[in-house]
DNA sequence: TTGTACGCGTTATCAA
DNA sequence: TTGATAACGCGTACAA
């Protein structure tokens, strides 16, 4: 098909290519008449306007990136499936990047979204100084998801610290004394929440939060398992684990199995986000929810917000509450 | 920062814009000393062209659509990361689309991603003319998945037919006779393969494949919870039931919950996908699986392929294998 | 209110 | 081999 342009609609109404561009952008004020001719050609050719051209001309795409830690991890892609939804519904599309938590292709991705895009949204949050930087740079509205936002912006926050002391508060009331909790590394903000809250929750219970049963080293399932399989072979081994990240719980899952471990008898054990594994695993298990959905809604609208706005705004944190299921998966600690 | 443009590269090398271009796009010879002229202002000014004008100019974007059912559904978003993968190592960013099946969103993302892509990743796979017809105007590669290619295109095909078969050949084996299937519409490819495999499968094994005990309507969760529970509450319920559609596991392990049947004991159930439930539920599942990531990869490949060839390829398909991984989900059926 | 003309940054064509 | 120049399609400042 031949494209048609804005130049086809002008000729066919008869008018100048300036009136043309002003009816279909609907901007200054056009007569009634000309205008219902020009907008008759527009349906008639079939018209859209060229996105290349309007970008280069506005310096605007109607793109928004995503740059998400692993688009596997389910929580994450509902993330972005809602963030999605509600861009499209203002025309905009968006660009999904998973980076693995790698610095090399976070920082390419930064570049290369440089040009295509209006706006960012980024889960990735280890501290990284040349990554705060590159963003800081790149004069453009960027909206953090679970970190504190750099420079003039906003951020979508999960209340991690106080899920973990929903935890512990729980497990406590269970009578338990030796909980552990396994995390990912402290230099991202999710598990430095929970890792300061796990300590001030412990005391304020009178417990000891003993090293020994924290592990803050990766979110990875595989690494959990290692963790808890570490944990659960102490001489004094954990009563109660907590799973301070989604993947966490299927690690301590496979080391309880391997050890004939059951829950809630040997170990009580709290997920760190909602599953189907969680929901119909055996025992159900207990776990600390967030509502994902309404924070890539927020994230999208916050950003949405900053891109259309005339006047600076100030910047933003919306922190989203953590609920803690009871289900199956607690129980009293194994008399020593 | 104010951009830098090929103009200021070859104002500082003292050249031609023309030949300032040359330089950065490696077309035509150029004198080696003016070569390395252009290239060291190039660095010193740190020049990167305009993607938008270059695409306005060359009708190129650089940039792939990917348009998937739902993001949140594990096997998908695997799909997704790594096509993401290949194609950003080639340069290509990625723009992702979840359409729920739905019509106008499927119509809506087509019309959008007709400027702004090179190439389309599609894995909604109901059979739909206007959207056939849609794809085929777009006059750009597509890759299918789980769907015969439309025109001159490629797909990527899951064996599903040969996972059923897989799935009916142990479970006869096992003696079972009442065999049950949960899958989407037939509609669908996914289903259709799944619903004609499982027939000739069940008379292979001398097996009347009944129709009340098989249902192909959605593969949503909550709708295979309904027709697992229906398929129960039956007079003469099935011993074994087959889930087609990675959703649909969850919906049968809720309706056996709910009437305290016990697997395998009282039901046997083969899943449709692996996942961390299956791996990790009680029992473990015994699932149908299949290379997602293969595919993912595979689909990117075979679209950058096509995006760059000069001779006209024709149209591929790649069948993947599933692999039936046997678990505890399944045993003798219960003596009637 | 309308039209003319320019520039956004590239790449490609055509002469020199 | 190099350089001037014309598009690509659009929005808008300026003049009418």
């Amino acid at each position: 098909m031949g494209t048609v342009t804005i130049k086809d609609v002008a000729r066919r109404a008869d008018v100048s290519l300036a009136t043309a561009s002003r009816v279909a952008n609907n901007t200054r004020s056009v007569d009634p008449e000309i205008r219902k001719r020009v907008e008759a050609a527009i349906i008639e050719l079939g018209y859209a306007p060229n996105l290349m051209a309007r970008s280069l001309r506005s310096g605007r795409t109607r793109t928004i990136a995503f740059e998400v830690r692993d688009i596997t991890v389910a929580p994450l892609a509902g993330l972005v499936r809602t963030a999605q939804e509600v861009l499209s519904r203002d025309g905009y599309a968006l660009l999904v990047t998973t980076s693995d938590a790698d610095r090399e292709r976070e920082l390419a991705f930064l570049k290369s979204a440089l040009q295509r895009v209006d706006g960012i949204i980024v889960t990735t949050s280890a501290d990284d100084p040349e990554i705060e930087k590159a963003l800081a740079d790149l004069d453009m509205p960027v909206v953090y998801f679970d970190r504190r936002p750099v420079g003039n912006n906003d951020a979508v926050l999960v209340a991690h610290g106080d899920g973990i002391r929903q935890a512990v508060d729980y497990l406590a009331s269970l009578g338990h004394e030796r909980i552990g909790l396994i995390t990912g590394a402290a230099s991202a903000r999710p598990a430095r929440e929970r890792l300061s809250a796990f300590e001030v929750a412990m005391r304020d219970h009178g417990l000891r939060p003993e090293p020994e049963l924290v592990r803050a080293r990766s979110f990875d399932s595989d690494a959990a398992f290692m963790d808890a399989s570490g944990l659960l072979s102490l001489p004094k081994p954990p009563t109660a684990l907590i799973a301070g990240g989604t993947s966490v719980l299927p690690g301590i899952i496979r080391a309880a199995h391997s050890r004939n471990l059951s829950i809630p008898r040997d170990l009580s054990v709290i997920g760190g986000a909602d599953s189907d594994l969680a929901s119909l695993g055996t025992p159900a298990f207990t776990v600390i929810r967030a509502d994902y959905g309404a924070i890539g809604r927020a994230a999208a609208e916050m950003l949405l917000e900053r891109i259309g706005a005339k006047e600076p705004i100030a910047p933003r944190e919306i922190v989203f509450p953590t609920e803690l299921v009871i289900r199956e998966s607690c129980g009293a600690p194994r008399s020593p």
